[in-house]
DNA sequence: TAGACTTTTCAGTAATTCCTGAAAGTCCAG
DNA sequence: CTGGACTTTCAGGAATTACTGAAAAGTCTA
């Protein structure tokens, strides 16, 4: 292993946990995501020095979040594991899981509360905050559900506009308004 | 505690892991976020059934978020904890504390190496991926900066947009199209 | 269908993280 | 100063999570 994959299967081992898995997944996928061509699980488990039935979880673990493809090589009856190579579908599948996993059940435990009928003003204030909570989580992830439809090339477009929609916003507002002021006769 | 809290603290507790916060911290918060007044230590800990100690240390961490407030009431030395009311300032805090833990180290371990100067073939594609997962996040991580820094108003406006700014984005590569061809005089 | 090759499961151990109670630290009023 | 009201620190035990080696299960070929 070079100098250079050493270090970045490093990081994503240490980080790992940040991210909410283990260095040894963390390892194994940085290993694959730089590697030039499929691996085993046996060159994963000797380049990184984990056993083989720890590889073979955590391989189980990154196809549960879809982050890594298997495929077979011919005349070899060993299974070969490889990343995705568009950074972007990358980028969505994780924003997909994460949401399946994170956010998804908070939001159905949200909904759930919010079927209660408060009968002390504590209460009353607790169901406030939860559909405050319910509707941000609501619509930002709606907002994540829509635009990931958008292919990468429109995607990287949108991210380098960045808040310069704002102006787009603005100016849309403006219309609106008009259109009011005039609707109602001024 | 009424069996609303109960369910919604409880929620958080085991979210907790998933989060990358523990138990503790996510219930405290939890209480915090529903909870119509101030508490103090105190009172989380009998709440919530932890140990005084336990809740201090969860509170610091909560601080180091910036997720909660601290803040005094006359006539009490006790240190009375509460959660801001916005919670747009709320999910603003979170991304930028996020970022600055979860992404901003690899952002940083990923310009080092691209600094390296490939030899064989292999270390040539790996650093291909290093700039190519480098510049998606700093694409986005700029973004979220960006976008971050408009208004609750607007930013709940364009979340409402959703992929429907892609209209606008067809429209201007209309227009720009447009003006390309014109320029070279078709 | 035996047997070689491969992956998965799992019980037990190692490592890490969480939580507590006790002690130490801080701050202020008298 | 001193005592009391509070918060923080920290060593050690509890709980959780990660990892291993061995055995089981699966799969293909001869």
């Amino acid at each position: 292993m070079t100098a250079l994959e050493q270090r970045f299967v490093q990081h994503f081992g240490e980080m790992g946990s940040r991210w909410g898995i283990n260095r040894t997944v963390g390892q194994i996928y940085a290993l694959l995501y730089l590697s030039d061509r499929p691996l085993n699980a046996d060159e994963i488990a000797e380049r990184l020095g984990f056993s083989r039935s720890n590889v073979s979880t955590g391989l189980k673990e990154l196809e549960s979040w879809q982050l890594v493809r298997l495929q077979h090589q011919t005349g070899d009856r060993k299974e070969y594991f490889s990343t995705p190579d568009d950074v972007w579908a990358i980028f969505r599948t994780l924003v997909a899981e994460k949401r399946k996993r994170e956010v998804d059940p908070t939001l159905s435990m949200l909904r759930e509360a919010m079927l209660e009928t408060p009968v002390t003003s504590a209460e009353s204030h607790a169901l406030q905050r939860i559909r405050a909570m319910h509707d941000l989580i609501e619509l930002t992830s709606r907002w994540f559900d829509d635009v990931q439809r958008l292919d990468s090339r429109t995607l990287t477009q949108l991210m380098r506009l960045g808040s310069k929609v704002q102006r787009i916003l603005a100016a849309r507002n403006r219309l609106s308004q008009a259109g009011n002021r005039n609707a109602k006769g001024h």
